[in-house]
DNA sequence: AGTTTACATTGTAATAACTTAATATCGTAT
DNA sequence: ATACGATATTAAGTTATTACAATGTAAACT
């Protein structure tokens, strides 16, 4: 019977990827961001009507996680999605049923 | 600039399965199953060396999010994944770095 | 320098998730 | 019926997330 470790880094990264991919605004980032490819804050959270602040926490915690990237330009901040897996995944589990 | 709709049921089932996905043990269990296509939670909780409570806990959120199924065979209960997008996804976020 | 636009941060309170331990149920065989 | 192996449930304490509100910083322009 195989066993797997529970504490290695891989693992641990993967469940902290997931688990910040699991709230309905960051899933909606993604998928903005996949059509887009790059959009500032302002753009963000106009386009899911919610308020400043809470677009600014989202991004920063998809930005920890590295499932963002951010660039600054001018008074600007663009995010886009570090890796197309990304979307891959957010896409396999939306189209379960 | 595009608008998306954060209240859909879609959305929501989609972070929630996500969020469930986002568990070290629960990532564990569906590469178990990945490899083994159907195990008992005996063969679980030892092949992770964690207790028999806390295997049924995460196998019951897993099945309650419709990730796993079950089905009793005699005084086993045998879970599977549902739905070969999730391996997918797993899949796809442990392969981010 | 002061103002405006664009973002980020901090504190707080409510809610949700996780682990652990103990107990309960279910199926099979004796 | 009882006992045992396998699984599920419950309850409690702790920790983590979340939204909200308010404030703070940063860049560009006058």
């Amino acid at each position: 019977m195989k066993t797997l470790n529970l504490n290695s880094e891989e693992l641990q990264t993967a469940a902290s990827m997931m688990k910040v991919l699991g709230h309905p605004i960051r899933i909606s980032i993604i998928e903005l961001l996949d059509d887009a490819s790059k959009m500032s804050v302002t753009e963000i959270f106009k386009a899911l009507k919610i308020e400043q602040a809470i677009a600014s926490h989202h991004l920063n915690t998809l930005k920890n996680k590295r499932i963002l990237m951010s660039e600054r330009v001018g008074k600007n901040t663009y995010y886009s999605v570090s890796n197309p897996n990304l979307i891959s995944a957010v896409n396999n589990v939306r189209a379960c049923k």
